[in-house]
RNA sequence: GCGUCGGUGGCAGAGCGGUCAAAUGCUCGAGACUGUAAAUCUCGCGCCCAUAGGGCUACGCAGGUUCGAAUCCUGCCCGGCGCA
């Protein structure tokens, strides 16, 4: 049996501080960095994102960054395939893989699951459902998967288009295979208490406006990035360009955006939350323990 | 001072005699998650016991009318507007 390749995998709701204690880990041990943000693949999204910048990377390599257009989306299982590849990659120059980011499904989808469903999006398919009520997809699916259906949330269109869209190349949607194995894989978790988190946002968003938010936006919409497709990357992309159009006051904008941006730190601790490996840790200090037991385990 | 409109749950805002613990939206809380995942979606949100359900206190304050009042009447307090 040959040893599993070791993983170092970092958690923690958005502005809790996970490209820092990457970086950090990442010259204590010699590892390189994959980012597992749904947003931070994308070139231009910069500020709105909180991407690293050259200077915070202080020359550690880091993966999966500017990988797409905007325009398009990047999927999970793009996600999977590229990170395994840079995972790859990493090990062959005898680093170890950090994988720092905030979306749950990605890291679920790389490191714990065993394959997505083969189907690729059909557009077509889907443009042509997206008219269907609701009632009737799932009155479709029922008919299709029965299975399926019973565990979707009904309500849940684009979940409910996608077993449609399985079903139909497959006949059913395949059951969740779990597979843990792949890696040996040293879960951290940033925990940081809500008022604080709280705190940090605003913060943080008062710089991102101060960097040049708003412009970075009006230049993706001005570079082709359609409205649609801003409002669809959410958060900073979504409020600002309501901004920009004329639909929210600067004001209220921050003060929305505030908040969603709180709303979604939550949603992420939820998913978290159910990933029982992780070590949640208060500071710092605490990871270096952790790290160099399991690196010398 | 007179006239007038209004004071409803964390906020906005319906309700204008019974079916109202009170529509709806937001905030807030909990949660889901099989190629959009920063997306999308679900549930809860006066208090108390509770599975169903039941009890209690509530619609500025104090009285009154009524079998029954957030809803009608009187007085008071507070706010907007108009006239002085």
């Amino acid at each position: 049996m040959n040893r599993q390749q070791k993983i170092i995998a970092i958690v923690g709701p958005t502005s809790s501080g996970k490209s820092d204690l990457a970086v950090q880990l990442a010259k204590q041990i010699g590892g390189e960095v994959i980012s597992a943000d749904s947003r931070q693949v994308y070139r231009g999204l910069d500020i709105g994102s909180g991407k690293v910048t050259k200077k915070e990377m202080a020359g550690i390599r880091h993966h999966l960054l500017d990988v797409a257009r905007p325009s398009a989306v990047f999927t999970a299982d793009d996600f999977k395939r590229q990170a395994k590849k840079a995972i790859e990659d990493i090990s062959k120059r005898g680093k170890i893989p950090i994988i720092a980011g905030g979306t749950g499904f990605w890291f679920e989808t790389l490191l714990a699951t065993e394959s997505l469903p083969p189907v690729p999006p059909d557009k077509k398919l889907r443009v042509q459902l997206a008219k269907q009520e609701t009632m009737e997809l799932f009155a479709e699916l029922k008919k299709l998967d029965p299975i399926r259906a019973k565990a979707i949330d009904c309500h849940n269109r684009p979940r409910l288009i996608r077993a449609i869209e399985i079903c139909r190349q497959l006949g059913t949607v395949p059951r969740k295979k779990t597979n843990r194995r792949q890696y040996d894989v040293l879960w951290l978790g940033l925990l940081v208490p809500k008022e604080i988190l709280a705190q940090k946002i605003k913060d943080r968003l008062k710089r991102r406006l101060a960097r040049g938010l708003i412009a970075e936006v009006r230049r993706l919409q001005a570079q082709g990035v359609s409205w649609r497709r801003l409002y669809d990357l959410g958060l900073e992309y979504r409020y600002v360009s309501l901004h920009l159009r004329g639909q929210l006051s600067k004001e209220k904008m921050t003060v929305t955006l505030e908040q969603a941006i709180i709303k979604y730190a939550k949603r992420q601790m939820t998913w978290f939350k159910r990933e029982k490996q992780i070590n949640w840790l208060n500071q710092f200090k605490q990871a270096d323990l952790l790290v160099t037991d399991w690196l010398n385990d």
